[in-house]
This record gives C-alpha cells, structure tokens and sequence, in this order.
DNA sequence: TGGAGAATTATACGAATGTTTAGGCTCTCT
DNA sequence: AGAGAGCCTAAACATTCGTATAATTCTCCA
C-alpha cells in the first residue's frame, strides 16, 4: 500500500514524485476520512487526509498534481473561508466540495471561487472519482505552465538591468538604433547587450524571444 | 424611455449601437417580464424580454454587449437545456439563472456551463444588477477580445497561400534561406512575399508579426 | 492571338543585424 | 593596491534583411 490514511503532518512528497496525484481529503469525522482514502487508493492514488483545515494548512503543499476534497462543514475554519484563505495565500490547488446541508447560494460561491465540483451526500462514488480526475488534471496543467513561467523568469533575473531593458525595448519591435536612441547607448552597446541577452535566455530565434517576453508579461511603451 | 418592455421580435440592436447593453429576459410570467423590465430600465439598461427559449433563439444576437436573465423552469426548453443549446451554437452570451424551485446540482451545472451567477428567490434586486453588471462586462471583454482575433483573421486571409506559408514559417522563427529551402523557392521570392506579408498584415515590425501569428495560433511545425 | 496578371527568379544596393577583438571606466571585495 | 565584475564604446567584418528594377514563365480571358 502506498498512500496513508489519516494521520496529519505525513511527508507525502517524498513518496512518488512521479506521474502520481495526491488527494488531500478534510473531515472531522474520522470514519469518513478512512472511506474516503481507501477509496482513492483504490483507483491507485496518493491520499493524505485531515481532521481540520487548520492541520492542512501547517502542512506544506507537494510539487505534484494535487486536490483538496473537503466537507463544507468543519471545525474551525469552513471550507468556503478555507477556499477564501488559499486564494489569499495564491495557492491554487483544485477544489471538490462535499456536503450534507448546503443550499444553492453555498454552492454558486464556491462554484466561482473556482472550485471544481460541489457534490451534495449522497452521491455516488464515480461522481467523486471523476471530479478528483477532472481536478487532478486541471492541477497538472496549471503545474505545468506555472513551471514554464518560472523557467522563464529565473532566466530573467540573470539579466542585469541594462540586459532587461534592452530586452523589453527589442521585444517591442524595436530597432537596435532605436533602442540606442532609448536608453542613450551607442548602436553597438546594444548588439552587445541583445547578443547576451539570446543567449542568457536561450532563445535560438528573435521570434522565441518575443514569445517569451509575451509569456513574461513584458511589454515596454514604445513612445511616439 | 429608449427600452422596450416584453414584446417578442423586436429589432433591439437598431436602437443604441454605443456603449450600452442590452438584457436579455426569458420568463414565462408576464408580470414578472415586466417588473424584470422595469428593474433594468430604471439604471439605463436596455432590455428584450421573451416568454420562452424557443421565441429567443429565433432572433438574433445583437453586436451590443449584452447578457441574458432566465429561469431555470420554462415551457418548452428549460433554462439548462438553453443554455447547452446556446453553448453548441457557439453563443457565447453570459447567462445568469433566476430559480424559485432549484437544488444544488441544477446550480453547480449552470456553474460548471459557465454562468455568471445563479440565484435564488427570494433575491435583492441589487443583487441582480450586481450579477447583469458583471455579465455584460464579461461580454464586452470578449467580444473585444474576438472582434480583434477576427479582424486579424480577415487580414490573414487576404494572403494567398504562398504568403501564408511564408508568414507560418517566419512566425516559427527561420531565417528567409531557411524558409526558402523549406517551400522550395529562391530566398528572393522569400523575402518578396515576406514584404507583402508586413504590408497585407499592416504590421511595422517583425515583433508584430509574430504576437499576430501567436493570436491567429499559427504554428508552423519546424523540423530538423 | 494578344494581353493582363499572377508567380517566380535575378541583379544590385542600402540598411540592419551579429560576432569578434580590443579597449576604458567605475564600483566592490579582499 | 589589486582582482574581478559590470557597464560602455570602437573598429571591422560577415551575414541577413528589405526594396527597387527587370525579366521569365504560366494561366486565364477577351
């Protein structure tokens, strides 16, 4: 057996670091919790489980596709302010929530917090397990981009200043003399700089580094 | 008074093309038809209302940022069955559901369809006009978004085939010889239609080509 | 048959780009 | 003080890009 069951604080990360995906399940009722995880790891997924939001938020989130499954009603923080706090905490993992008394304002609130599914007791567990599927994917695909952007980025930051600025001007479109003429540098000050820039960034092409300062978010005002 | 009330197959779009909106109101009830009417008019909203689905999908949209309030229960289609149908035809208008009698999973797959909101009755009016002021926000940015996307479109479309393929493999990123080698013509002819490109394309700089071909999704698969 | 109009290539030239080699300058750290 | 790092410039050269002019071939159409 891989996965865990219901004990707080496990490193989970360390088990699979593979294509796996882990399901985080919230309940204060520990013989909900075991159904749940024996369910999840009977269709072969990673399960770390909790009795409150608070002894997940302690814990740290794995760097693999992951979903938060979670009753409405806790103790503590509830899932909806839990949903709220780790939008604040710009932590975007997926969520599925399940509940016994809800009524529609609940469910349209947590619908456009983003979450992915929001399932009323009693349902069926393919309805359960489709919705981890649907979350855990959509998870992977956010860890995917986000990975790009960040590759991204920490190449950026190896530029120096003048690099960047060089970079922001020539993505704009423009030209060396231009960019010269910007930011008062003589025409071969700036090949320098753009040959440098290639190749910290590893772009093969002007057009791969365009693409990049678009992913970026770069954008220079190009006056006149 | 520039709206019209609850009269089916008006011709909406001919009133105001400027920056307002129009709502779209499907109800059954003529009293409630009205008073919905009345709600959206007293703050400068436009307002076409009908008694069924049916009676709507047979006019057209109007090119006006607009949104639409239904219930979920109405003769003939009901609201959910509206809105598939509108998401298969590709209409794109932003839906906000009016219940009386609805349940969660009704709500969270109005959600999951990509409704702006879902309410309940009894609602505050404010919180109505909250919700049609969001969803004919939303439209209006899409409709931005799409006008842009198409008007590139029918810029690229006056290119002739040849021109087309020039523009996909320089979007790529290879050089004129490159480009050459790969449709089996001289570089010269290469960089004439490369020239006729940035003309018919009304782009200045090679950065504007290619943040074009990335909108249009013009992917050019470059071997080797 | 002649011609208009494409698609394509050639020649030639000016402008822009990329790289290398070689320096000078200022700042910080040791 | 010296070493190193980052910033800036210069000269020289090869490559690439962009455009203008002219010519070839081909199809389509009157």
């Amino acid at each position: 057996m891989t996965g865990r069951s219901d004990l707080p604080h496990q490193d989970v990360k360390a088990e699979k670091p593979s294509g796996r995906a882990i399901v985080f399940v919230i309940d204060d009722d520990v013989s909900i919790r075991r159904s749940l995880s024996n369910l999840f790891q009977s269709v072969n997924l990673d399960v770390a489980a909790f009795g409150s939001a608070q002894e997940m938020l302690q814990g740290d989130l794995p760097e693999v596709a992951s979903c938060l499954v979670l009753d409405v009603r806790l103790p503590g923080l509830s899932g909806l302010e839990l949903q709220t706090e780790l939008a604040k905490l710009n932590l975007h993992i997926p969520i599925i929530f399940i509940t016994g008394h809800g009524d529609i304002p609940m469910s349209v609130k947590a619908m456009k917090g983003g979450a992915v599914d929001f399932l009323t007791k009693p349902y069926r567990d393919q309805e359960l397990l489709d919705a981890v599927v649907a979350a855990t994917e959509r998870d992977r695909k956010r860890r995917e981009v986000e990975k790009t952007v960040a590759n991204l980025q920490s190449l950026y930051d190896t530029l120096s200043s003048r690099e960047q600025a060089v970079m922001k001007l020539v993505a704009a479109g423009l030209m060396n003399k231009q960019v010269a003429a910007e930011l008062e540098l003589a025409e071969i000050t700036v090949k320098i700089y753009r040959g440098r820039v290639m190749k910290k960034m590893r772009a093969r092409t002007l057009a791969d580094l365009i693409r990049m300062a678009e992913t970026l978010g770069i954008c220079a005002n190009h006056p006149e």
